[in-house]
DNA sequence: TACCTATTTGTTAGCGCTAACATATTATGT
DNA sequence: ACATAATATGTTAGCGCTAACAAATAGGTA
């Protein structure tokens, strides 16, 4: 092994060659303005006289610049950066939140500092603290259960906080999601509706599932409903454990009805188990998934769902976030997204 | 609306109400001792005295201090910051290499900076521009093709880099992954063993796909095959493009042999697909994906593939990085991963 | 020309923290 | 008891940038 880092500065551009850090003094020195000129010349370039710009924006090329916004944040206040705690970077019912979430805070000029609260064995509390140690200008948070630890440090960045994926009568500042008891009745009704028999249940151990599973159940007891069969896996939640789910619903004798999975994912892996065993969906047994994800409408059969506008949570979020940061007043702090159930030829 | 920001810091544990940002000074003053010791007893708290450290810690709880990390970073010129760049958070391939990278960053004490290169409008160039400013300690890209600017931007931060997911002779600093020119002559190999007719191609327009697309059909005109049917979809792959690139196939006359997806979300659609029109996997056309997924076992029938140890990408490259961090040897700066084809019931 | 206003640029101070060195305190041996 | 080393704490300066104010320059108007 030859280097032990990679190329030194002097791989720069042109002739001048710099010890250490090229720093706003010295772009400044070359352009011949103060260090000020050219710090507004990269923040507020509108203020600044065409022929100055034009000298700064030259010598910032020819030294390679790069702000430290390390130093740019310390000294204004504000970090650019905007946080995202989700569950799982790894689950995709997430990440077209995300996605549309970042690409909007960067059209905006922020960067998005990306947090997963998926490690059992790290707090929410610790993520959140290592993550106000960026001094972030406002944090996306998924879900509303927060330890009073975490809602205390939380409180005391007092910065704009948004809360997803839930929803609550009283967030710690805006929540932008739905009601899992509502899924769970809707999907009971549906369900009801249909006239399926028997109800079966494969559910990941996760908050959010387990609410809409409950509900469901207690509606459909309500309505007459009995004797349901419950499989519970870990989240997150994956294929196989949707496979193993329903072969512990068919072991435990199942054998036709609907069954009404916490995830698409799970309602896949069901969809796999029961055509590996032969059963016809939805004639012998009718699956039903949660997210509606993009995979749902091509599977065969294509999958009944619960949708959810996952883009919409993210463009809700950084929307209302970037309003409290810019001081502009928002309509709202509580914003229900609703949710639609999608039939599809899986029931 | 009633609040304009969410909740003051008097909304603070115990008596202590403070203006402003809680620093270490005002720890220090609480504790009774210099800033300096409150700094150590956060950062190397083994040089310490017990007791004194206890008085601080004391007094960090009473304060609710949250350590200021763009101060901290800016004045020991280390952010404890590692940038990690995708094609797209939203594709699950890449998600398990930053899911054990950012976790294993996570325990080293670093936090990791996502960035997604999924943009086609946002050069990578802008991309690393913007994340320098962050001054990571180490950055982690995939791909190994870059643009001469967006190089000597690399080079210039003169920070340890590590590539993944591709190989080459000529790293930037470091390199992990594997040849994807191989896999593409693996995979030819293994249809010419199998004996299949006729082979088409389904392929996402990504770099890395298309070589080896390419590579597979270069093998295979070598041996003799010819008359290729290939569709290609845009990246990132969906199971919806599948079933697209699929029908295409089956439309251009394609009705035996073995169709070879350039991932395995693709081959996933190809298969419901095919299935939707009765054909019979593997008996009447075969299906080979890339990248062997957590679903891929459980799809109906089980997918043939080539499995990558997508992990271990992820452990290759922290463990370098952080070696170079703390400027320890590493044994070699080329780490060819390689990869396996796991035959499954597809084919 | 003098005067006023608008625009553009510069000066000063300090954001909150830590490196580097300086000093105090404690332990160890004779 | 004293010197010597080891450990623990403090002082000073400055990381690279921007807010806030100050000064200079340009652009009109009477």
């Amino acid at each position: 092994m030859s280097r032990q880092s990679p190329g030194k500065a002097e791989a720069k551009s042109s002739t001048t060659r710099m010890k250490g850090e090229v720093t706003l003094d010295v772009v400044a020195k070359i352009a011949g303005v103060s260090a000020i000129t050219v710090s507004r010349a990269i923040n507020k370039p509108e203020i600044v006289a065409p022929k100055t710009l034009e000298k700064v924006n030259r010598a910032i090329v020819k030294t390679g610049y790069v702000p430290n916004l390390l130093a740019g944040a310390l000294a204004s206040r504000s970090s650019k950066l905007i946080a995202a705690i989700v569950p799982s970077i790894a689950n995709l019912l997430y990440a077209e939140t995300i996605r549309l979430f970042s690409n909007r805070c960067r059209e905006a000029g922020y960067q998005v500092l990306l947090g997963d609260s998926g490690y059992p064995e790290v707090l929410e509390e610790e993520l959140v603290a290592a993550i106000l140690t960026r001094r972030p200008d406002g944090i996306l948070l998924t879900g509303v259960d927060h330890s009073p630890a975490c809602r205390n440090l939380l409180l005391a960045a007092n910065i704009p906080i948004v809360e997803t994926w839930d929803i609550t009568p009283s967030p710690l500042d805006i929540v932008v999601g739905f009601n899992h008891v509502k899924v769970g009745q809707a999907v009971a009704s549906f369900i009801n509706k249909k006239g399926y028999g028997r109800v079966g249940f494969v559910t990941a151990d996760d908050t959010r599932g387990v609410l809409r599973r409950q509900s469901a159940q207690q509606t459909l007891e309500e309505i007459g409903y009995q004797d349901f069969l419950t499989a519970s896996v870990s989240a997150p939640t994956t294929m196989g454990y949707g496979r193993s789910g329903a072969q512990e619903l068919l072991d435990k004798g199942f054998d036709s009805g609907v069954i009404y999975c916490s995830s698409d994912t799970l309602a896949q892996g069901v969809i796999a188990e029961l055509q590996s065993r032969s059963f016809r969906i939805p004639q012998d047994i009718a699956v039903i998934g949660f997210g509606d994800q993009v995979f749902s409408p091509h599977l065969h059969p294509p999958l009944s769902t619960v949708h959810i506008d996952r883009e919409r949570i993210g463009r809700e979020a950084v929307d209302a976030l970037l309003a409290r940061i810019n001081n502009q007043p928002i309509k709202t702090n509580i914003i229900d997204i609703g949710f639609t159930i999608v039939e599809r030829e899986s029931t």
